[in-house]
DNA sequence: ATTTCCTATCTTTTT
DNA sequence: GATAGGAAAT
């Protein structure tokens, strides 16, 4: 038996979720009750109990999710039985199937993966060329349609919306003429094929005899129609779930999963885990009381392990500078007793609310890391990068092509992009055919087809390059130089901190492509994957230090010692959207999500005003204030404490300042 | 064709 | 108060 797999550490109701591995099983996990840990040992029993690791996979919502829950299987069986486990999210799993079979649905075998940034330019376009513009619909709304409706299983030209279905179905077109896919697409093809065609599915079902899905309440009903297709009898699915943290409901994701799975799974193992390790008992009591607000939930409590506690702070603030400021000084004055910077977490509702509390610590030079701001792969210097790698894959990717063709400018303008774009179309041929194509060519300029042959002299040049032999990254790096990529990127950077940050993007970028391609991958393998990986962060945010920034939707599955909850205002939680929405119980979930983050310590916020648009705004409290159990909470005022500790603690730190400015 | 300067709009949350 | 997209100037 491997080492730190100890079942005697796990009380009773985890116990028995890691002793029923035969049929369907259905885990209740609170917060903070040991969900992960349990799941893992679980893990580690099937392999205890002779399970291959090929037969066994987990499903996740995010690529680090996926990563972590293998690597803490690895520890406990050891990394070479652990080998060959499949973890990962829904959408990875689904590249697999589709690598496999999606010419069985009428795809080329070499697909794209379309997302972020270039889908919301396809969308964008088709707005613009279809007199969306003038109704200022926005790219956001389109998508959310499109996604709505592929999610539902309904077809795209029944969209409400005359325009909206219309600019839907041209952009599915679009995707189809470049053989490219979305991740709605992904999911909808991948349940396609383990549906229509009975080789697939009795592959994938015989391949995956041991499901685990993650974050059950998370998933959409696509998501629920592909396990059904992918777990057949005797039905060894787990699925593990909280329905009072379900907060991605406007992705699609329905709690009615919890209930439908006893529905399309027969008789489960159903196994409560309430018993919560995490947090206080003062924080759990407010945890409790705000969430027994919401209506349709599976009543249940999160009992408390850790008796007593601080109390819950709620601190009044007249404005989101003294916000931050203060919230700086706590941080600053906590440390004193000993705490590290990892220890706090501040988490805000919005990622519009970063800014104050950025500046505020860099003030202070307290070095903090950010998740859930923008995606590593949405930043315009590393899609540019991207677009190139994608280039030397396949000239003959539109999307990518475009947005390289003048980026840095080589004097390929909007009237010949046109041009160009408009041929394809009337020829039905990609771009990159265009510009080598003589008849097109013949129309334009001395000056423009001077400029076309020396990029399509370019591209040709590196493409040899790489059938040469020579190393992707460096292709890339030589071809980057040649077009002074860098020195143009610099040129628009305004400030020292910006340039460094694009700088250390590019050159991350190139590594990767070094690292995907010693490791044997191709570059469109490559290029999938980094369209799979929105969740990649700069750095690696572990190995980074300081205070947590994150959105509370980032912040789900995560613990710290000291919690900042921040922006407790009517309209920013609840959020006005969702008022008009109706969809304040998951801001409901979303703050309860957010309080039950915290282990020891957690103090809210809420501003009588705020800058909005750069105009300050008088601000109400959050409607959730009153439900919390005050009985638990310590009320306290900005002023109130200014005024007691300029006297005190204040003066002390500012003489200790200034000597130690002394020394 | 490219740069620069002005203005309208924006803020949920993300695989 | 930032930023993207458009008009005007180079």
């Amino acid at each position: 038996m491997a080492a730190g797999f100890d079942i005697s550490a796990l009380n009773k109701a985890q116990r028995e979720a890691v002793m029923t591995l035969d049929g369907p099983v259905l885990i209740l996990a609170g917060a903070g009750t040991g969900k992960t840990r349990t799941v893992t040992c679980r893990m580690s029993a099937l392999l205890e109990n002779g399970v291959a690791s090929k037969n066994i996979l987990a499903v996740t919502f995010t690529n680090k999710a996926a990563a972590e829950m293998r690597e803490r299987v690895m520890e406990m069986v050891g990394k070479k039985r652990g080998k060959d486990l499949t973890v990962c999210t829904f959408h990875s799993l689904c590249v697999r199937i589709l690598r496999r079979d999606i010419e069985s649905v009428g795809y080329k075998k070499n697909f794209n993966i379309m997302a972020g940034g270039d889908q919301t330019g396809i969308i964008r376009q088709l707005i613009v060329r279809k007199g969306g513009a003038r109704e200022k619909l926005k790219p956001a709304e389109v998508m959310s349609e499109i996604s709505k409706a592929k999610n539902a299983e309904l077809p795209l030209t029944g969209i409400e919306d005359d325009l909206i279905a219309e600019i839907a179905v041209a952009y599915q077109n679009e995707l189809r003429a470049q053989n490219s896919i979305d991740f709605d697409d992904l999911l909808l093809l991948g349940e396609k094929i383990l549906r229509e065609n009975q080789a697939a599915r009795d592959y994938w079902r015989d391949l995956f005899r041991y499901v685990t899905v993650d974050e059950f309440q998370d998933t959409n009903s696509l998501q629920m129609r592909l396990i059904q297709k992918l777990v057949g009898e005797p039905y060894n699915i787990c699925v593990v779930g909280d329905d009072d943290q379900s907060i991605y409901g406007w992705r699609g994701a329905d709690t009615a999963n919890i209930l439908q799975f006893e529905r399309f799974f027969p008789n489960p193992h159903v196994i409560r885990l309430e018993e919560n390790y995490r947090s206080t008992e003062a924080v759990l009591k407010v945890a409790n009381s705000l969430i027994k607000h919401n209506t349709g939930r599976r009543e249940k409590q999160l009992r408390p392990t850790i008796m007593g506690g601080d109390l819950v702070r709620l601190v009044t603030m007249p404005g989101d500078d003294e916000e931050a400021e203060w919230i700086v000084q706590e941080i600053v004055a906590q440390r004193e007793e000993g705490k590290t910077l990892e220890d706090f977490a501040i988490l805000f509702r919005t990622n519009g609310q970063i800014r104050k509390m950025e500046n505020a610590l860099r003030e202070e030079k307290i070095p903090y890391r950010m998740v859930g701001a923008q995606s590593f792969y949405d930043r315009k210097e590393v899609r540019d990068v991207l677009g190139y790698v994608q280039l030397l894959a396949d000239p003959e990717k539109d999307i990518a092509l475009l947005r390289v063709l003048n980026t840095p400018p080589r004097g390929i303008g909007q009237n010949t992009t046109m041009l160009a774009l408009d041929y394809s179309r009337d020829h039905d041929c990609s771009v990159w055919k265009t510009l080598i194509d003589e008849g097109f060519l013949a129309d334009l300029s001395t000056r423009a087809t001077g400029a076309i042959a020396k990029f399509v002299q370019q591209v040709e040049d590196h493409q040899r390059m790489l059938v040469d032999g020579k190393a992707a990254a460096e292709v890339l790096d030589s071809w980057l130089r040649e077009m002074d990529f860098l020195p143009w990127l610099m040129t628009q950077c305004k400030t020292d901190k910006e340039r460094d940050a694009r700088n250390e993007a590019v050159s991350q970028t190139i590594g990767d492509v070094k690292v995907a391609t010693q490791k044997g991958k191709s570059l469109q393998e490559f290029l999938d994957k980094t369209a799979l990986d929105a969740d990649k962060n700069d750095d690696d945010l572990d190995k980074k230090s300081g205070v947590t920034l994150i959105t509370l939707h980032a912040s789900k599955g995560l613990e710290y010692p000291i919690v900042f909850l921040v922006g407790l205002e009517e309209g920013i939680l609840p959020h006005k959207r969702s008022q008009e929405e109706g969809t304040q119980d998951e801001e409901r979930r979303l703050l309860y999500v957010g309080i039950t983050r915290a282990k020891q310590r957690l103090t809210m916020t809420y501003c009588s005003t705020r800058v909005k648009y750069g105009k300050k705004e008088a601000c109400e409290p959050s409607s959730f204030l009153p439900e919390l159990d005050h009985d638990w909470i310590d009320e306290e005022d900005y002023d109130d404490l200014m005024g007691a500790e300029a006297s005190d603690d204040d003066l002390r730190s500012f003489f200790s300042g200034i000597h130690s400015a002394l020394e």
